[in-house]
DNA sequence: AATCAAACTGTTATTGTATAACATATCATC
DNA sequence: GATGATATGTTATACAATAACAGTTTGATT
């Protein structure tokens, strides 16, 4: 792809072909052929994937996603299904007034901000 | 406290002393002296802590706070400090309205948000 | 070209986080 | 007292992440 090592690139490859978010172990399995062997090859390709905002780790979940969109900020959204485990990725948003207010007054500095919302998606309430 | 068990009353007195959020393993350490000896004991106190919601799960820090707010929502934000750790629980905040529009258009059914500022609080970024 | 430092890669071993599975006990209700 | 539901304890294991070191490649500098 665009100036990834080998390495990167196999993680890549595979986290843009799974249907879900995918554990580093997860990885490590699918990527077993191209010859990475070892955990600190996965999540060093992760960080530099992560560092490229090319792939998002999901906290919730301990896992990864890939991500199509270009960040000009760093105000990612997810939405995650209790029961399938899928998770999509929503256009980002701002920081809510309110919020943006009270974290100022706290004299916090925000670098990112994390949204998942949990909950369930329209195929599984719906069955 | 109020309706909780011993194990669940440990962990949560713990929790309330605590200056940082506690991953597990640090509770296990604080509630050796009251009998406590093993993971699956922390794990399922934590369960029925969170679920009453006196208790939350730093998602990004594997790591649990007490709570003293009651919540009629489940609209859980924190701010986090890169540097030195500190949590601060903010009061929670509606689902952005883009967001709430975006998450019903494509028929998610939240159950709950929880958002996560990665920042510096004021006392590491003045220093 | 030879040298050296920096960055990248591979490997082993270990630490940290969470749960499965089973045993035992407690308590209410019939 | 038998039964079932809930709570508790224990062992062992699975899953997630990183430390520490060795070897290799690269690229700048002499």
């Amino acid at each position: 792809m665009k100036d990834l090592t080998q390495n990167q690139n196999a993680v890549y490859r595979h986290l843009r072909t799974a249907a879900r978010p995918q554990s580093a172990y997860d990885i490590l399995d699918g990527v077993r052929e191209q010859g990475l062997r070892a955990p600190p090859q996965i999540y060093r390709a992760l960080k530099a994937l992560t560092d490229k905002g090319l792939v998002h780790r999901v906290e919730s979940l301990n896992a990864f996603i890939a991500c199509d969109r270009k960040h000009k900020n760093n105000r990612i959204v997810f939405s995650i299904c209790d029961d399938c485990g899928t998770v999509e990725e929503l256009a980002p948003v701002d920081i809510p007034p309110k919020l943006k207010l009270m974290s100022q007054q706290s004299g916090f500095k925000t670098r990112k901000m994390v949204i998942e919302l949990v909950g369930k998606c329209s195929a599984c309430w719906q069955a």
